[in-house]
DNA sequence: CAGAGGGATTAGATACATCTAAAATATAAA
DNA sequence: TTTATATTTTAGATGTATCTAATCCCTCTG
């Protein structure tokens, strides 16, 4: 159920409006009718609007729902990273299977041990304790950059752990400044990292998003 | 499932042999049909030997699961308590969820995190990784000392948290080193607590385990 | 040793998430 | 505009944990 209402969140973060129930099912690894059931329950219970045979959106308390979830998320990746050792890359399947556990008292202990972080280690803003909604969209893509632009590196939101120890290990993590070399037609990138050259192709690059690295990029960027 | 498992285990330990289906349904409320069909399960799976109108027993694979699931409660217990300021007394419920949901890697990251701890905040023994069966037989009482008798508190097993709290706040933790000053016949134990006098109802004196307060007490106490 | 009482089990139902197969609908193509 | 394709939904079934009501079996008492 949460788990349903986080897809549709991260859908809707990324484009989709509605968002559609195979979107859904893919995301979730569920059939499609196994979807619509589930989209119908939300709907009685007041979290989606629903159109048939288009999709659904999230209601205002759908989204808080959803807002939840995605709090106890980053605030776990944020802990278990920070204090647990947990690898940047690792930490997404343990947060994924505790975030619907913890109790509200769990929440608030984690987030003052962390100083009540507004960003955990990908980047990715984590709403505070009101659940209003935070801005959320991902900005331009390093796929997007034209060549010679110095860039920082705001969010890292690929899922793959083996891709993110790769970038983790050639020195891409958020914060991270980039000069972009050269934009092939080919699908790949290439950055200059601390000096050295390193060539991206395009899976990686659409889910790397930068900001323009003028003097400092703050925190979390809208820029 | 596993919940059951750890009633059956926590069952056996108090000295249950073979345990009862209304004993399991009682402690985690749930209706006594509920529970049969779950012993079915369990036996099924070959982790309880079963006599039908008698009762249950744990097989050694099942002991092993619900050893997992006390080292999972346990160290969360431990861990919480002792990173994340959870109070003594308001741990248990925190740790009774989340032991279910923790991978392999979490629970070694937190035994590593605490330096492999051998018992809990309660006095209770922690399975090692290797979920050899530990001594976990509890001992002795404070309802069954004599007067004058000196004793260290070796586990307090008592789960209401506002017992344990008032224990907290009268000094007794395990490690605690009590005179008894008085055993009187209407079920009620006075004992002198760092140079002050308490007295206890035996509902609470029977869920504080002691052992013969020589020299020096050691950590966990078969003494 | 026969019955009464109490705990245990069976019978039958509900709620939930999930599936496969079939029908309905929307969208894109001709 | 009509048809073909892809997506969505409906229909019907499975497995699991749970419940209530009814039946069964053990044990203790007279």
């Amino acid at each position: 159920m949460e788990d349903y209402l986080k897809a549709i969140y991260e859908a809707q973060r990324g484009g989709a409006d509605p968002v559609s129930t195979s979107r859904v099912a893919a995301s979730l690894d569920v059939t499609a009718p196994t979807a619509t059931s589930m989209m119908e329950s939300l709907e009685e219970r007041g979290l989606v609007e629903r159109e048939k045979y288009k999709g659904v959106r999230l209601t205002t308390e759908g989204e808080t729902v959803a807002l939840e979830v995605v709090r106890h998320h980053r605030l776990l990746e944020t802990y278990l990273t920070e204090h647990l050792g947990y690898d940047w890359a690792t930490v997404h399947d343990e947060a994924d299977n505790l975030e619907h556990y913890i109790s509200e008292e769990f929440e608030r202990r984690v987030a003052d041990a962390l100083g009540d972080p507004t960003v955990d280690p990908h980047g990715d803003p984590i709403p505070d304790d009101s659940l209003e909604p935070v801005d959320d969209a991902p900005g331009r893509t390093l796929e997007d950059c034209g060549e010679g632009e110095r860039v920082v590196v705001q969010r890292v939101r690929d899922r793959d752990p083996d891709e993110l120890a790769y970038l983790d290990g050639a020195g891409i993590t958020p914060g991270t400044v980039l000069r972009v070399v050269e934009v092939a037609p080919i699908g790949m990138v290439t950055v200059e990292v601390d000096g050295e050259q390193l060539s991206l192709p395009d899976g990686v690059t659409a889910s790397i998003f930068v900001a323009a690295a003028e003097e400092r990029a703050d925190a979390n960027g809208v820029a």
